[in-house]
DNA sequence: CATGAATGAGGGTTCATTCAT
DNA sequence: AATGAATGAACCCTCATTCAT
């Protein structure tokens, strides 16, 4: 699996304030693709939007894609994050409970930034290297979830990864559908509950 | 609601040569974007993959967005009729079975077209009124599930509206996520095992 | 406006059905130019509104310009006719109403058709076949009008062949500018009567 | 009367350099124009004859039809300013000689030009932008010279500003036609003699 | 003669990327 | 480092014209 040349970063962020710049054209980036959608978010937008050259964004970018990449990556940065800071605070302690801040966390992640995450994994071309990270941080999601499933006496599943895995991946799946979908509130909390109540059944077995 | 003017067909068929011109490009058009995906599907290497002029590829249709829109009526219709096909064949007894079944013809018909799908589902712009066919074929699916969880005795919900829709847009979703993964053929299986199970709970209630 | 289908002769001579088809090509061609202008108004357009194939249209006429440039004699030979008209019903007596007569006519060949004119004399590239015709159509009227200058007690100008020359050019250019500049009917009213009252003194002398 | 986005221009010249280029792209499209007409007046031939790349043309200019505007801005620019000149340099006293010097500034205007001036007020589309503007300096124009006939005691007309509109679209029409016609040198001498004759006892009345 | 499907050069325009200043 | 003018391949699409049927 090597690193593709491409998307490798010109430069390290050597000094903090090379790293600000940085950080500038990413949020520019976030704020016009979310705006634009991937094609019409060009790198010249991107760059006044971020208030500097277009020259100067090929310094901290390779290209266009790179800074997809990067967002990205952020972006799955992020969702783990905020799900581990759920995980950290404390779960509560019943099954539907636990079920219901996971899918609340799963859906705050979403909100406001569906746009963006509309277009970084629907829009953009993905390289291989971010579908293994992607790959990666759900597998990591899985593991800490089929532990908690192994521990939890209440769930009854035969096997804890397989379960862990299709409750992940009907979580993420679902909300992402259901956001994107422009529902009207109600049946956003509907649809969420009776997801809950599915995925609950589901691992209480009989 | 006007149709889409900038969508509309150039030319009805009116000899059968021109039937299968407009078949031949669709069918490179799919090859096209599924190898290369939307935007780098562009109208030229269509014509080239359908053996045919630029020009003539635009006797038959508008523009670029009509024959996406065109590809993905058909594939709508293609997976409408797939399903309609297994529940008029006569479904099978037990909640498990149907399940089962279903499942399978979901897999069916995203299995060797799930690039296209993809292209179609997540790349391309797509104008509202397919937007409208696509959500109006969901309902209508997701009626015909309505009744038959409200006649099925096995099945303990309170809406069975709200389950159909969710039992239906649950497979749907992992389905395509479990196709586009790239998964081990053994892995498929054993996924979808898991997900007739979680369906098959969340309907029988405890 | 049908001709009574018992009456038309079973068989035209093939000369005359191929003028007939010739003129309706011509009529159409003056519709579509005269809405959609040169550019746009392309030879499938014509041959749909002829009511007829593109292959049967290019049979009449070699390319488009071949068109421009018929449909630009009719327009010059209709001019000439209408005006002579004019002159053979035998013009009054006084200056003032001849010029009148004679911008009077002019207004109406240019009246209705003033599309079409411009975009036989301002869009359309103009062959310099044509170009010498329309020169050899107005010397022809110019001589025609020198002729009755100098036959008029009333004239005095010093070179009726000069004076006809600037009489013919005046009205030819204002009545365009005039028709063309959509003006009130009021306004055109009032120039064309300026008009007449400039030639008029002209002509006249001190 | 908001101005037409479509023909804003992309740059203002915020570097001398950038204004030259402008200049250039606008020197070179006047050349073409010229020789090559209005539709075979391209884009890129513009950029080659102007010696960059089409891409540079399209950083200074939005599209083809806004450096048609500028071009024609520039000539209702240059032609005001030749007469305003004319005007400022203090006119002869006698009608003949005010004429005269107006007409020979007008066919000053228009020589060299012609086949540019013929693009630009014959065969480009002109946005009402710049149909506006052109009226307002011929409504300008016609001010002008309204005052000056009603301060002259010799000039004996009923209403001086009609009188002024004729003069003034007679001397462009008529110059225009004769400078058209490539007309040997000896005949425009004449032509223009016998306008400056007619438009002299037309203002002079009996 | 009529048809109309087929052709493909060429049009205007965009945009990721480079490089001289 | 920063700038932004310059580049040009590539895109989508049009339309006069041809030719097999």
């Amino acid at each position: 699996m090597a690193v593709d040349q491409r998307l490798r970063p010109r430069k390290r962020p050597q000094q903090s304030r090379s790293h600000e710049t940085r950080q500038r054209i990413l949020d520019a980036a976030a704020r016009i693709f979310a705006e634009h959608g991937y094609s019409a978010g060009t790198t010249n937008r991107i760059a006044a939007a971020a208030g500097m050259s277009i020259g100067s964004l090929y310094q901290y970018f390779p290209n266009k894609d790179a800074i997809i990449v990067e967002l990205t990556r952020a972006h799955i940065a992020d969702g783990t994050a905020q799900l581990h800071a759920v995980l950290a605070a404390g779960l509560p302690t019943g099954l539907t409970e636990r079920l219901r801040v996971v899918v609340d966390a799963t859906v705050a992640a979403h909100t406001g930034g569906h746009r963006l995450h509309q277009v970084l994994f629907e829009q953009a071309p993905r390289p291989a290297e971010v579908v293994d990270e992607l790959r990666a941080a759900e597998d990591a999601l899985v593991e800490v979830v089929a532990a908690l499933l192994a521990d939890d006496p209440a769930v009854a599943v035969d096997d804890p990864h397989l379960a862990a895995r299709i409750v992940v991946t009907t979580v993420e799946s679902l909300v992402h559908r259901f956001v994107t979908r422009d529902p009207a509130d109600g049946d956003l909390a509907a649809l969420t509950g009776e997801l809950v109540r599915m995925l609950e059944r589901y691992l209480a077995g009989t």
